[in-house]
DNA sequence: GTATATTTTAAACATTCGTTTTAATTTAGA
DNA sequence: TCTAAATTAAAACGAATGTTTAAAATATAC
Protein backbone atom coordinates (compact mmCIF):
# COMPACT_ATOMS: atom_id res chain seq x y z
CA UNK A 1 0.00 0.00 0.00
CA UNK A 2 3.13 2.55 1.02
CA UNK A 3 0.53 5.31 1.89
CA UNK A 4 1.63 8.97 0.43
CA UNK A 5 4.29 10.84 1.84
CA UNK A 6 3.23 12.67 4.52
CA UNK A 7 3.39 16.88 4.59
CA UNK A 8 5.53 16.71 7.94
CA UNK A 9 7.70 14.29 6.16
CA UNK A 10 8.41 16.08 2.83
CA UNK A 11 9.00 19.17 5.28
CA UNK A 12 11.72 16.84 7.06
CA UNK A 13 13.23 15.34 3.69
CA UNK A 14 13.63 18.77 1.89
CA UNK A 15 15.12 20.55 5.05
CA UNK A 16 17.80 17.76 5.97
CA UNK A 17 18.66 18.12 2.47
CA UNK A 18 19.18 21.70 2.44
CA UNK A 19 20.32 21.86 5.88
CA UNK A 20 23.06 19.37 5.27
CA UNK A 21 24.32 20.65 2.01
CA UNK A 22 24.01 24.70 3.43
CA UNK A 23 23.49 24.85 6.74
CA UNK A 24 20.71 26.04 8.97
CA UNK A 25 21.03 29.77 9.24
CA UNK A 26 21.69 29.98 5.41
CA UNK A 27 18.32 27.69 4.53
CA UNK A 28 15.27 29.59 4.90
CA UNK A 29 11.59 28.15 5.52
CA UNK A 30 10.34 29.11 2.26
CA UNK A 31 13.40 27.15 0.21
CA UNK A 32 11.98 24.17 2.43
CA UNK A 33 8.82 24.63 1.56
CA UNK A 34 9.48 25.47 -1.96
CA UNK A 35 11.50 22.10 -2.42
CA UNK A 36 8.93 20.27 -0.56
CA UNK A 37 5.73 21.45 -3.06
CA UNK A 38 4.39 22.59 0.47
CA UNK A 39 2.57 25.76 2.24
CA UNK A 40 4.97 28.03 3.93
CA UNK A 41 3.01 27.97 6.48
CA UNK A 42 2.79 24.20 7.67
CA UNK A 43 6.16 24.47 9.05
CA UNK A 44 5.04 26.13 12.18
CA UNK A 45 1.97 24.57 11.70
CA UNK A 46 3.67 20.61 11.78
CA UNK A 47 6.52 21.56 14.04
CA UNK A 48 6.08 25.17 15.77
CA UNK A 49 9.23 27.37 14.64
CA UNK A 50 12.15 26.64 12.79
CA UNK A 51 14.40 25.76 16.16
CA UNK A 52 11.42 22.53 16.53
CA UNK A 53 12.32 21.81 12.53
CA UNK A 54 15.84 21.68 13.32
CA UNK A 55 15.87 19.69 16.07
CA UNK A 56 13.47 17.23 14.76
CA UNK A 57 15.50 16.66 11.80
CA UNK A 58 18.69 16.09 13.99
CA UNK A 59 16.86 13.69 16.05
CA UNK A 60 16.00 11.60 13.17
CA UNK A 61 19.31 10.57 13.16
CA UNK A 62 20.99 10.76 16.64
CA UNK A 63 18.11 8.37 18.14
CA UNK A 64 19.27 5.87 15.02
CA UNK A 65 23.08 6.35 15.58
CA UNK A 66 23.30 6.37 19.35
CA UNK A 67 21.75 3.83 20.43
CA UNK A 68 24.44 2.02 17.41
CA UNK A 69 27.42 3.81 18.95
CA UNK A 70 26.69 2.68 22.45
CA UNK A 71 26.45 -0.96 21.13
CA UNK A 72 29.77 -0.79 19.96
CA UNK A 73 31.30 1.11 22.61
CA UNK A 74 29.89 -1.69 24.86
CA UNK A 75 31.01 -4.61 22.92
CA UNK A 76 35.02 -2.73 22.82
CA UNK A 77 34.53 -2.73 26.65
CA UNK A 78 34.54 -6.50 26.70
CA UNK A 79 38.14 -6.45 25.49
CA UNK A 80 41.27 -6.43 27.76
CA UNK A 81 42.79 -3.50 26.62
CA UNK A 82 42.30 -0.75 24.36
CA UNK A 83 43.48 1.69 22.17
CA UNK A 84 42.22 4.91 20.73
CA UNK A 85 41.74 4.22 17.02
CA UNK A 86 39.91 1.03 18.14
CA UNK A 87 37.77 3.72 20.10
CA UNK A 88 37.14 6.05 16.68
CA UNK A 89 36.70 2.88 14.67
CA UNK A 90 33.46 2.22 17.09
CA UNK A 91 31.87 5.08 14.91
CA UNK A 92 32.12 3.09 11.58
CA UNK A 93 29.63 1.07 11.61
CA UNK A 94 26.80 3.16 13.37
CA UNK A 95 27.24 5.43 10.77
CA UNK A 96 27.35 2.98 8.19
CA UNK A 97 23.59 1.87 9.43
CA UNK A 98 22.48 5.74 8.86
CA UNK A 99 21.87 4.36 5.36
CA UNK A 100 18.95 3.00 6.65
CA UNK A 101 17.05 6.35 7.24
CA UNK A 102 17.91 7.84 4.02
CA UNK A 103 20.00 7.26 0.65
CA UNK A 104 22.88 9.61 1.89
CA UNK A 105 22.16 9.15 5.12
CA UNK A 106 25.72 8.97 6.59
CA UNK A 107 27.37 12.12 4.27
CA UNK A 108 24.43 13.89 5.55
CA UNK A 109 24.26 13.33 9.62
CA UNK A 110 27.87 14.48 9.40
CA UNK A 111 27.44 17.48 7.89
CA UNK A 112 24.61 18.43 9.78
CA UNK A 113 26.22 17.73 12.89
CA UNK A 114 29.26 19.70 11.66
CA UNK A 115 26.92 23.13 10.82
CA UNK A 116 24.98 22.51 14.16
CA UNK A 117 28.08 22.20 16.43
CA UNK A 118 29.38 25.45 14.08
CA UNK A 119 25.92 27.62 13.94
CA UNK A 120 23.92 26.64 17.30
CA UNK A 121 26.80 24.89 19.53
CA UNK A 122 25.35 25.53 23.07
CA UNK A 123 22.05 24.14 21.85
CA UNK A 124 23.02 20.76 20.24
CA UNK A 125 25.85 20.27 23.39
CA UNK A 126 22.68 20.16 25.37
CA UNK A 127 20.60 18.58 23.26
CA UNK A 128 23.03 15.66 23.33
CA UNK A 129 24.26 15.67 26.86
CA UNK A 130 20.36 15.86 28.23
CA UNK A 131 19.58 12.85 25.51
CA UNK A 132 22.71 10.89 25.40
CA UNK A 133 24.25 11.27 28.32
CA UNK A 134 25.31 7.97 28.95
CA UNK A 135 26.56 7.02 25.76
CA UNK A 136 28.96 10.11 25.38
CA UNK A 137 29.68 9.03 29.22
CA UNK A 138 30.78 5.82 27.89
CA UNK A 139 33.25 7.20 25.50
CA UNK A 140 34.44 9.36 27.97
CA UNK A 141 35.64 6.33 29.93
CA UNK A 142 36.36 4.09 26.43
CA UNK A 143 39.01 7.27 25.98
CA UNK A 144 40.33 6.89 29.74
CA UNK A 145 41.19 3.58 29.20
CA UNK A 146 42.67 3.71 25.95
CA UNK A 147 45.05 6.47 27.43
CA UNK A 148 44.98 6.31 30.93
CA UNK A 149 48.35 8.69 31.17
CA UNK A 150 46.50 11.85 29.90
CA UNK A 151 44.73 14.17 32.48
CA UNK A 152 41.14 14.50 32.49
CA UNK A 153 41.18 17.92 31.36
CA UNK A 154 43.75 17.19 28.48
CA UNK A 155 41.49 14.52 27.66
CA UNK A 156 38.16 16.74 27.29
CA UNK A 157 40.13 19.20 25.07
CA UNK A 158 41.86 16.35 22.77
CA UNK A 159 37.80 15.33 22.02
CA UNK A 160 37.27 18.76 21.08
CA UNK A 161 39.79 18.56 18.97
CA UNK A 162 38.79 15.40 17.49
CA UNK A 163 34.52 16.94 17.15
CA UNK A 164 36.71 19.90 15.46
CA UNK A 165 38.08 17.98 13.03
CA UNK A 166 34.93 16.27 12.63
CA UNK A 167 33.11 19.42 12.26
CA UNK A 168 34.91 21.46 10.23
CA UNK A 169 35.50 18.89 7.77
CA UNK A 170 32.08 18.38 6.81
CA UNK A 171 30.77 21.12 6.81
CA UNK A 172 34.18 22.19 4.53
CA UNK A 173 34.55 19.03 2.73
CA UNK A 174 32.29 19.63 -0.61
CA UNK A 175 34.57 22.20 -1.27
CA UNK A 176 37.69 20.32 0.30
CA UNK A 177 36.76 17.58 -2.36
CA UNK A 178 36.36 19.88 -5.47
CA UNK A 179 40.26 21.22 -4.62
CA UNK A 180 41.68 18.17 -3.63
CA UNK A 181 40.17 16.36 -7.25
CA UNK A 182 41.54 18.85 -8.93
CA UNK A 183 45.25 19.70 -8.22
CA UNK A 184 45.75 15.57 -7.05
CA UNK A 185 43.59 13.91 -9.70
CA UNK A 186 42.21 11.73 -6.65
CA UNK A 187 39.16 12.12 -6.44
CA UNK A 188 37.27 11.18 -2.67
CA UNK A 189 33.77 10.23 -2.16
CA UNK A 190 32.21 12.29 0.71
CA UNK A 191 31.83 8.89 2.82
CA UNK A 192 35.92 8.30 2.40
CA UNK A 193 36.87 10.96 4.30
CA UNK A 194 36.85 9.30 7.75
CA UNK A 195 39.05 6.85 6.14
CA UNK A 196 40.92 9.51 6.58
CA UNK A 197 40.16 11.21 9.46
CA UNK A 198 40.24 8.52 11.72
CA UNK A 199 43.90 7.86 12.02
CA UNK A 200 44.45 11.52 12.23
CA UNK A 201 42.68 11.97 15.37
CA UNK A 202 43.67 8.56 16.63
CA UNK A 203 47.26 10.31 16.22
CA UNK A 204 46.22 13.45 17.77
CA UNK A 205 45.07 12.07 20.94
CA UNK A 206 47.54 9.86 21.36
CA UNK A 207 50.74 12.30 21.05
CA UNK A 208 52.77 13.37 23.80
CA UNK A 209 51.70 16.17 26.30
CA UNK A 210 54.80 18.44 25.96
CA UNK B 1 50.89 64.29 18.49
CA UNK B 2 48.91 61.21 18.12
CA UNK B 3 46.14 62.32 15.65
CA UNK B 4 42.77 61.86 16.69
CA UNK B 5 41.54 58.23 16.25
CA UNK B 6 39.98 58.16 12.86
CA UNK B 7 36.43 57.30 11.87
CA UNK B 8 37.77 55.01 9.69
CA UNK B 9 39.41 52.97 12.41
CA UNK B 10 37.03 53.34 14.82
CA UNK B 11 35.03 51.45 12.45
CA UNK B 12 38.12 48.91 11.80
CA UNK B 13 38.60 48.45 15.58
CA UNK B 14 34.82 48.09 16.93
CA UNK B 15 34.28 45.40 14.22
CA UNK B 16 36.95 43.30 14.80
CA UNK B 17 35.97 42.94 17.97
CA UNK B 18 32.41 42.36 17.23
CA UNK B 19 33.36 39.84 14.45
CA UNK B 20 36.14 37.85 17.04
CA UNK B 21 33.06 37.77 19.60
CA UNK B 22 30.14 36.46 17.65
CA UNK B 23 31.12 36.14 13.82
CA UNK B 24 30.79 38.27 10.49
CA UNK B 25 27.13 37.02 9.47
CA UNK B 26 25.76 37.27 13.51
CA UNK B 27 27.20 41.35 13.55
CA UNK B 28 25.24 43.42 12.06
CA UNK B 29 26.32 46.99 10.85
CA UNK B 30 24.18 48.73 13.05
CA UNK B 31 25.81 46.89 16.44
CA UNK B 32 29.56 48.06 15.01
CA UNK B 33 28.72 51.57 13.92
CA UNK B 34 26.98 52.02 17.62
CA UNK B 35 29.87 50.65 19.56
CA UNK B 36 32.41 52.91 17.42
CA UNK B 37 30.21 55.63 17.65
CA UNK B 38 29.34 56.58 13.91
CA UNK B 39 26.76 57.28 11.79
CA UNK B 40 25.82 54.05 9.73
CA UNK B 41 25.97 55.10 6.44
CA UNK B 42 29.92 55.59 7.39
CA UNK B 43 30.58 51.85 6.54
CA UNK B 44 29.47 52.19 3.06
CA UNK B 45 31.01 55.26 2.78
CA UNK B 46 34.88 54.36 3.96
CA UNK B 47 34.82 50.65 2.81
CA UNK B 48 31.96 50.56 0.11
CA UNK B 49 30.15 47.70 1.64
CA UNK B 50 30.41 44.65 4.77
CA UNK B 51 32.19 42.16 2.86
CA UNK B 52 34.80 45.05 2.13
CA UNK B 53 34.84 45.79 5.99
CA UNK B 54 35.09 42.35 6.66
CA UNK B 55 38.44 41.90 4.06
CA UNK B 56 40.05 44.98 5.58
CA UNK B 57 39.84 43.64 8.97
CA UNK B 58 41.01 40.27 8.16
CA UNK B 59 43.81 42.43 5.69
CA UNK B 60 45.34 44.01 9.51
CA UNK B 61 46.04 41.15 10.50
CA UNK B 62 46.96 39.07 7.66
CA UNK B 63 50.07 41.78 6.35
CA UNK B 64 51.34 41.19 9.33
CA UNK B 65 50.97 37.98 10.23
CA UNK B 66 51.96 35.97 7.08
CA UNK B 67 55.30 37.77 6.48
CA UNK B 68 57.00 36.75 10.08
CA UNK B 69 55.66 33.30 9.31
CA UNK B 70 56.99 33.03 6.27
CA UNK B 71 60.31 34.65 8.52
CA UNK B 72 59.92 31.58 10.40
CA UNK B 73 59.95 29.68 7.97
CA UNK B 74 62.84 30.14 5.64
CA UNK B 75 64.77 29.98 9.44
CA UNK B 76 63.48 26.62 9.55
CA UNK B 77 64.21 25.52 6.07
CA UNK B 78 68.01 25.95 6.73
CA UNK B 79 67.54 22.99 9.39
CA UNK B 80 68.98 19.79 7.94
CA UNK B 81 66.36 17.93 9.04
CA UNK B 82 62.83 18.64 10.29
CA UNK B 83 59.76 17.52 12.19
CA UNK B 84 56.15 18.63 12.27
CA UNK B 85 56.29 19.96 15.63
CA UNK B 86 58.88 22.18 14.74
CA UNK B 87 56.83 23.14 12.13
CA UNK B 88 53.78 24.56 13.85
CA UNK B 89 55.90 25.77 16.43
CA UNK B 90 56.64 28.20 13.91
CA UNK B 91 53.25 30.03 14.30
CA UNK B 92 54.01 30.53 17.67
CA UNK B 93 56.11 33.62 17.46
CA UNK B 94 54.23 35.31 14.59
CA UNK B 95 51.12 35.16 16.42
CA UNK B 96 52.73 36.56 19.68
CA UNK B 97 53.40 39.51 17.21
CA UNK B 98 49.91 40.38 16.91
CA UNK B 99 49.66 41.63 20.23
CA UNK B 100 51.87 44.97 18.71
CA UNK B 101 48.72 45.42 16.59
CA UNK B 102 45.91 45.28 19.24
CA UNK B 103 45.79 44.38 22.45
CA UNK B 104 44.07 40.92 22.38
CA UNK B 105 45.58 40.76 18.57
CA UNK B 106 46.44 37.09 18.58
CA UNK B 107 43.14 35.91 20.44
CA UNK B 108 41.04 37.83 17.89
CA UNK B 109 43.46 36.96 14.81
CA UNK B 110 42.60 33.25 15.43
CA UNK B 111 38.93 33.81 16.09
CA UNK B 112 38.07 35.64 12.99
CA UNK B 113 40.14 33.05 11.19
CA UNK B 114 38.07 30.80 12.53
CA UNK B 115 34.77 32.34 11.64
CA UNK B 116 35.77 33.86 8.17
CA UNK B 117 36.58 29.67 7.64
CA UNK B 118 33.28 28.79 8.77
CA UNK B 119 31.26 31.23 7.12
CA UNK B 120 32.75 32.05 3.98
CA UNK B 121 34.76 29.46 3.20
CA UNK B 122 35.57 30.31 -0.53
CA UNK B 123 36.34 33.67 -0.38
CA UNK B 124 38.88 33.54 2.19
CA UNK B 125 40.85 30.50 1.12
CA UNK B 126 41.16 32.63 -2.29
CA UNK B 127 42.30 35.78 -0.77
CA UNK B 128 44.96 33.90 1.52
CA UNK B 129 45.97 31.83 -1.80
CA UNK B 130 46.65 34.70 -3.92
CA UNK B 131 47.67 37.40 -1.60
CA UNK B 132 50.12 34.79 0.39
CA UNK B 133 50.55 32.13 -2.13
CA UNK B 134 54.19 31.92 -1.37
CA UNK B 135 53.88 31.21 2.43
CA UNK B 136 51.10 28.72 1.71
CA UNK B 137 53.98 26.67 -0.74
CA UNK B 138 56.70 26.98 1.99
CA UNK B 139 54.32 25.81 4.58
CA UNK B 140 53.62 22.41 1.93
CA UNK B 141 57.55 22.11 1.38
CA UNK B 142 58.08 22.39 4.83
CA UNK B 143 55.18 20.05 5.87
CA UNK B 144 57.02 17.49 3.05
CA UNK B 145 60.08 17.55 4.38
CA UNK B 146 59.06 16.74 7.82
CA UNK B 147 56.88 13.89 6.72
CA UNK B 148 58.40 12.60 3.23
CA UNK B 149 56.36 9.21 3.60
CA UNK B 150 53.19 10.86 3.30
CA UNK B 151 51.64 11.34 -0.09
CA UNK B 152 51.01 15.25 -1.13
CA UNK B 153 46.68 14.25 -1.34
CA UNK B 154 46.92 13.12 2.12
CA UNK B 155 49.27 15.86 3.28
CA UNK B 156 46.64 18.16 1.70
CA UNK B 157 43.84 16.46 3.80
CA UNK B 158 46.01 16.66 6.88
CA UNK B 159 46.70 19.79 6.68
CA UNK B 160 42.93 20.87 6.37
CA UNK B 161 42.16 18.73 9.16
CA UNK B 162 45.02 20.67 11.12
CA UNK B 163 43.12 23.94 9.88
CA UNK B 164 39.69 22.38 10.91
CA UNK B 165 40.65 21.99 14.37
CA UNK B 166 42.08 25.38 14.76
CA UNK B 167 39.09 27.31 13.67
CA UNK B 168 37.01 25.49 15.52
CA UNK B 169 38.84 25.30 18.67
CA UNK B 170 38.80 29.12 18.36
CA UNK B 171 34.84 29.72 17.33
CA UNK B 172 34.00 27.42 20.42
CA UNK B 173 36.89 28.18 22.51
CA UNK B 174 34.78 30.47 25.12
CA UNK B 175 32.01 28.00 25.75
CA UNK B 176 34.75 25.67 25.78
CA UNK B 177 37.08 27.07 28.32
CA UNK B 178 33.78 27.93 30.54
CA UNK B 179 32.95 24.23 30.35
CA UNK B 180 36.70 22.97 31.61
CA UNK B 181 37.08 25.55 33.98
CA UNK B 182 33.68 24.43 35.73
CA UNK B 183 34.26 20.92 35.43
CA UNK B 184 37.84 20.42 35.84
CA UNK B 185 38.57 23.60 38.54
CA UNK B 186 41.51 24.24 35.59
CA UNK B 187 40.92 27.81 33.64
CA UNK B 188 42.86 28.12 30.37
CA UNK B 189 43.77 31.31 28.90
CA UNK B 190 42.46 31.51 25.40
CA UNK B 191 46.20 32.39 24.01
CA UNK B 192 47.28 29.27 26.43
CA UNK B 193 45.04 26.88 24.27
CA UNK B 194 47.25 26.61 21.41
CA UNK B 195 50.19 25.09 23.99
CA UNK B 196 47.57 22.06 24.13
CA UNK B 197 46.35 22.08 20.31
CA UNK B 198 50.27 21.87 19.09
CA UNK B 199 50.74 18.78 20.44
CA UNK B 200 47.92 17.08 19.01
CA UNK B 201 47.78 18.09 15.59
CA UNK B 202 51.68 17.21 14.94
CA UNK B 203 50.94 13.80 16.70
CA UNK B 204 48.16 13.98 14.19
CA UNK B 205 49.83 15.04 11.23
CA UNK B 206 52.93 12.17 11.81
CA UNK B 207 49.86 9.01 12.07
CA UNK B 208 50.18 6.14 10.03
CA UNK B 209 48.30 5.87 7.14
CA UNK B 210 46.57 3.13 7.81
C1' DG C 1 38.05 84.32 2.93
C1' DT C 2 35.89 81.99 -0.36
C1' DA C 3 35.08 78.04 -3.16
C1' DT C 4 35.68 73.29 -3.56
C1' DA C 5 36.00 68.77 -2.01
C1' DT C 6 35.43 65.62 1.67
C1' DT C 7 32.99 63.73 5.31
C1' DT C 8 29.05 63.14 8.43
C1' DT C 9 24.23 62.82 9.26
C1' DA C 10 19.32 61.44 9.22
C1' DA C 11 16.02 59.27 6.71
C1' DA C 12 14.22 56.14 3.73
C1' DC C 13 14.60 52.10 0.58
C1' DA C 14 14.29 47.48 -0.81
C1' DT C 15 14.79 42.72 0.70
C1' DT C 16 14.50 38.94 3.40
C1' DC C 17 13.21 36.45 7.20
C1' DG C 18 10.20 33.68 10.68
C1' DT C 19 5.78 33.93 12.20
C1' DT C 20 0.75 34.78 12.56
C1' DT C 21 -3.83 35.27 10.90
C1' DT C 22 -7.96 34.08 8.67
C1' DA C 23 -10.45 31.61 5.49
C1' DA C 24 -10.91 27.58 2.50
C1' DT C 25 -10.48 22.81 2.05
C1' DT C 26 -9.94 18.13 3.25
C1' DT C 27 -10.37 14.35 6.45
C1' DA C 28 -12.48 11.50 10.03
C1' DG C 29 -16.08 10.08 13.39
C1' DA C 30 -20.87 9.38 14.78
C1' DT D 1 -24.54 11.98 5.45
C1' DC D 2 -23.69 15.47 8.49
C1' DT D 3 -20.71 17.66 11.66
C1' DA D 4 -16.51 18.69 13.87
C1' DA D 5 -11.79 18.42 13.76
C1' DA D 6 -7.52 18.59 11.23
C1' DT D 7 -5.00 20.30 7.52
C1' DT D 8 -3.81 23.39 3.70
C1' DA D 9 -3.74 27.87 1.50
C1' DA D 10 -2.98 32.87 0.57
C1' DA D 11 -1.87 36.96 2.49
C1' DA D 12 -0.07 40.07 5.52
C1' DC D 13 2.71 41.33 9.72
C1' DG D 14 6.57 43.00 12.19
C1' DA D 15 11.24 43.04 12.69
C1' DA D 16 15.88 43.09 10.99
C1' DT D 17 19.27 43.54 7.49
C1' DG D 18 22.67 45.97 3.98
C1' DT D 19 22.46 49.78 1.08
C1' DT D 20 21.37 54.30 -1.02
C1' DT D 21 20.03 59.09 -1.09
C1' DA D 22 20.28 63.86 -0.40
C1' DA D 23 21.13 67.50 2.61
C1' DA D 24 24.05 69.40 6.30
C1' DA D 25 28.50 70.01 8.28
C1' DT D 26 33.32 70.07 8.09
C1' DA D 27 37.82 70.27 6.28
C1' DT D 28 40.99 71.57 2.51
C1' DA D 29 43.10 74.30 -1.13
C1' DC D 30 43.81 78.52 -3.46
Amino acid sequence: MAKRETTKDKILNAAETLFAEHGFEQTSLRQITSEAGVNLASVNYHFGSKKALIQAVMARYLEVFMPALQGQFELLALQPSINSRQVFDCFREPLRQLASVRKHGPTYFLSLLGFAYAEIQGHLRRYIMTHFGEVMQLLQAMMHRANPNLSPVDMFWRLHFVLGTLVFTQVSGPALREIAAADFGESVRADQIIDKLIPFVAGGVDAAMV
